[in-house]
RNA sequence: GGGAGUUUAGCUCAGCGGGAGAGCACCUGCCUUACAAGCAGGGGGUCAGUGGUUCAAAUCCACUAACUCCCA
């Protein structure tokens, strides 16, 4: 009776719970500090704190856990730095949501009880998203979890704002900004999301002031009109030149305004006339800029007509502007209306379209910022993986603007600025002062908003490292190695954590950024809730395991593709976790009377060379495609090796050697080879599948506590062996080829038959003679004779591999008419090599331009296709 | 309007100057004492189109088309 080692089915389940407490236990995730040595850092992402994990998370943070896995295994004081964002508009609408369940709203509650409730939400869900990275088996080192309004963070903060004011980098302003009215607040420009839609642009008379004549203007939003204060021409624009200078009538309003030159028009556009509406639109506040215009703004903050709007007061945004419309329409002034698609601006947090709004906000001046964060690229200092990135990096850091930092939210980093309300006077500081610095008024206010998230975000590789404390850690871990990101947020986040890094610590925060795909749905389609296509990374690991969630969005991770991800996918990898269980279940089970021995006692078998030879070819290849963070490649290759090379023939070959009885020395070198192979794959393949690993390492003789800490795997140079890789392709050559015949001819497979091979060279008979058992083995074949020019026993099929005959007896086995069958195709495909492989030959510009190499492997190839057409033709006559 | 990317087997994707590949799906045969989530075998592709460079192009270049994304 076989004594099961392990159980016959792997369980995903109670393997992850096991081993991830195991680990933390152990405190194999906390990151040592070992001054003289180089660490390797990583700081997470941070993912929101009401957030919960999707696939785009998944994939994040499963590629860096493979680095930081291989890192750690490697030797290196690894950490990677866990934490979560405050998302001051997503907590905050989760929040109100809530509320709003009670019949609430925040102003209701006060801002302070919003505040404390908001914290009282965070205490009780934040963690969601924290557990979760766990259950993907995140190796973070979780007694340095951060988050970004925590005291030291915040601290952190309000340091940075402080600076960055006193240096003059900092500064209030009104300005024309992106305003959401339903969120209520300003929105940076990148946080505006555009999109096409169906409009109508309409053709209105802005008739000139005593006078019948007038000018026609073309605009997209008439409720705009309202605000006009003047109408702009191109000043080479022929058409419009008399006009300058005159006085147009603002049509309902009556209000009198100039018309005026400003290259910023298109006089391709519409009519070449452009309403002017400075304090609704951020072009045309330029414009009023240079041509100091009055800002009329005639609309609330919640966007609806204000009370510079005259009869549209109080309507909503569309109401009024379908009034407009009509009242154009009574009066003649609408000369056209034509549709158009034009691109309006969302909320990215909500969708509602945003309004170019007037108001006062603060800014940080970007250009200064910018230069170093430029020069550390472009010096090579940081690099973007792949490439094509930097390039986007630079045409938005080059064309930067001003950045509006201020929220009129709740849930945040108050600005620390304080309004002295008796003389006016502003101060900035850390703490809160308790008398005017002017004044010695003790009447002060806080400014009531917040900071933008990406604010403190942009702080996240110093400041959770301590500073602006000098920490141990932020000497150690600072600057990082790492930065794994996806390319939605290089502005956002990247490129602000570059210039803080430089402004703050005058270093880099990352050596090099390695930007992953986008995760879509098998469509190409982004997943989203409202469209239903989301596939929930929890319930793919509740179906098929973390370890195959893993291996499939790494084998995946190509650079610069999205990832189309799809069930079936993660089927098949699934399927392979399953094969690697089974794999070594046999060897386990197997290992009866295993004793360590050293192999260089023994001889071994070409089998035994050839798979250590593969194994080595294996581990120096995923060490490059790890090192070119090419994921993908990496989990390929140990994919093929374990299911092609390993399992498929080694472990197959290895049967015969674990069944016998009389040689126990032949049964220890299988034994040793098999716990050494399979001991190398796991560690290989940890990194991407860290549970399913450990679960079978752990029953594994001579190891260590865990696979965890055990040494990655180091290529040995002396096993690499062509020689070995050569005769063994040739016996699966052979093999494959009698498997075929075969099956082609409906012969089972198990169905033993007489091979006979064939072959002039000596060194190829010399391995079919040594290594034929093999053959025999793998192609059921009871009886198989290799000589010299054997002649063709009748009535046998045939074939030719690498320059071997094979013949296959086939009396009384099968139909003469399925042989011919089968040969004539045969021929036909190597007739149609060969003529190819000939045309190129006789090409005079080939013999003497393709490098000489090239020309004999391609002779070598056309003499074997003729041999084989001979050899195929001779046979299919004699049938 | 500017920029980037993609287009290879039915599907999802590798390959990126010298014999068209993988997984899934499909067809055939197998319960060969680790695995039917498996084994063995097989069919299937003018590598988007056009032109160019080259002895040689899926691969490099140009243009075209379709799709996707970013910026204005």
């Amino acid at each position: 009776m076989i004594q099961e080692i392990l159980p016959k089915v792997y369980n995903p389940r109670e393997a992850e719970a096991k081993w991830y407490k195991y680990w933390e236990e152990k405190g194999y995730f906390h990151a040592k500090i070992e001054p003289g040595k180089k660490p390797f850092t990583i700081v997470i992402p941070p993912p929101n704190v009401t957030g919960s994990l999707h696939m785009g998370h998944a994939l994040n943070d499963t590629l860096q856990d493979i680095v930081i896995r291989k890192h750690r295994m490697q030797g290196d004081d690894t950490l990677w730095l866990p934490g979560t964002d405050h998302a001051g508009i997503a907590t905050q609408n989760v929040v109100e949501r809530q509320l709003a369940q009670e019949g609430l709203t925040r102003q209701d509650v006060g801002r302070k009880e919003f505040i404390r409730r908001t914290w009282e939400w965070k205490e009780q869900y934040g963690n969601r998203i924290i557990n979760q990275l766990k259950r993907l088996g995140a190796s973070c080192d979780w007694s340095r979890e951060r988050f970004t309004m925590d005291e030291g963070y915040s601290k952190a903060v309000r340091r940075d704002f402080v600076q960055l004011y006193n240096e003059g980098l900092i500064y209030k302003g009104s300005y024309i900004v992106n305003w959401c009215p339903r969120c209520f607040t300003a929105l940076a420009d990148i946080e505006v999301e555009y999109s096409e839609e169906e409009g109508n642009l309409y053709y209105v008379k802005y008739m000139v002031k005593d006078s019948k004549d007038y000018i026609v203007v073309a605009t997209t939003r008439p409720e705009t009109i309202l605000g006009d204060t003047a109408v702009a021409v191109h000043p080479e624009d022929a058409r419009y030149k008399d006009y300058v200078g005159q006085t147009v009538i603002v049509p309902i309003m009556n209000r009198e305004i100039p018309v005026i030159a400003d290259s910023y028009v298109n006089p391709e556009f519409g009519t070449g006339a452009l309403k002017v509406t400075p304090a609704h639109d951020p072009h045309d506040f330029e414009i009023g800029e240079r041509h100091n215009l009055e800002r009329i703004s005639v609309m609330t903050p919640e966007a609806k007509m204000n009370e510079n709007a005259g009869p549209y007061v109080g309507m909503d945004r569309y109401e009024a502007r379908e009034a407009i419309i009509k009242d154009l329409e009574v009066q003649g002034l609408m000369v056209k209306i034509e549709p158009m698609t034009h691109s309006v601006g969302h909320c990215y947090r909500c969708s509602t379209t945003t309004e170019p709004y007037l108001s006062t906000q603060w800014f940080m001046r970007m250009k200064p910022l910018a230069e170093p964060a430029i020069k550390v690229v472009e010096d090579g200092k940081i690099s973007f993986i792949p490439e094509q990135w930097t390039k986007t990096y630079f045409d938005w850091m080059y064309n930067i603007r001003d950045w509006c930092i201020s929220r009129q939210i709740w849930w945040g980093h108050q600005i620390p600025a304080w309004y002295c309300k008796d003389c006016d006077e502003i101060i900035v500081a850390e703490e809160a002062p308790t008398r005017c610095t002017k004044c010695d008024s003790t009447n002060l206010e806080q400014d009531s908003d917040v900071l933008d998230t990406w604010f403190s975000s942009a702080l996240w590789p110093f400041a959770t490292l301590g500073w602006p404390e000098r920490t141990p850690e932020l000497d150690y871990f600072y600057p990082t190695s790492l930065l794994v990101t996806s390319h939605d947020i290089i502005f956002f986040w990247v490129a602000r954590m570059i210039m803080m890094g430089m402004h703050f610590m005058g270093e880099i925060p990352f050596d090099n950024v390695y930007i992953h795909a986008l995760v879509r749905d098998e469509f190409g389609r982004k997943m989203s809730k409202s469209r239903g296509n989301v596939i929930d990374p929890l319930d793919v690991i509740e179906e098929f395991g973390t370890d195959a969630l893993r291996f499939t969005l790494s084998s995946m991770a190509t650079p610069g593709r999205d990832i189309f991800l799809s069930r079936e996918r993660i089927e098949g990898y699934r399927n392979f976790a399953n094969k690697l269980w089974n794999a070594s279940r046999f060897i386990l089970m197997n290992l009866e009377g295993y004793k360590k021995i050293d192999l260089g006692e023994f001889d071994l078998t070409l089998a035994d060379q050839w798979i250590l030879s593969r194994l080595n070819h294996t581990i120096s290849q995923v060490d490059e495609a790890i090192a070119a963070y090419n994921f993908a490649e990496a989990s390929r290759l140990i994919y093929d090796f374990f299911w092609s090379d390993f399992a498929d023939w080694y472990i197959e070959l290895s049967k015969t050697r674990l069944y016998q009885e009389k040689d126990k020395r032949e049964r220890f070198i299988a034994q040793n080879l098999l716990v050494d192979i399979l001991n190398h794959t796991l560690r290989l393949l940890h990194p991407f599948m860290p549970f399913i690993t450990e679960e079978i390492y752990q029953k594994l003789p001579n190891t260590g506590e865990s696979v965890m800490i055990a040494p990655w795997p180091r290529v040995e140079a002396s096993f690499i062996n062509a020689a070995a890789e050569s005769d063994m392709g040739l016996i699966q050559s052979v093999t494959s080829s009698i498997r075929s015949i075969k099956s082609v001819l409906g012969i089972a497979l198990t169905k033993p038959v007489k091979v006979i091979l064939s072959t002039p060279d000596e060194s190829k008979r010399a391995v079919l003679e040594r290594d034929g058992s093999y053959i025999k083995e793998l192609a059921w074949a009871d009886e198989l004779a290799v000589g010299v020019h054997i002649v063709k026993p009748e009535h046998s099929a045939i074939d030719v591999e690498q320059g071997v005959e094979i013949f296959v007896p086939l009396a009384g086995l099968v139909d003469i008419g399925e042989e011919k069958k089968r040969l004539s195709k045969e021929l036909k495909k190597t007739e149609v090599d060969a003529e190819k492989s000939r045309r190129k030959l006789t090409n005079p510009q080939f013999l003497e331009k393709a490098a000489p190499a090239v020309v004999e492997k391609e002779q070598t190839k056309l003499a074997e296709f003729d041999e084989r057409i001979s050899k195929l033709r001779r046979q299919l006559d004699s049938l």
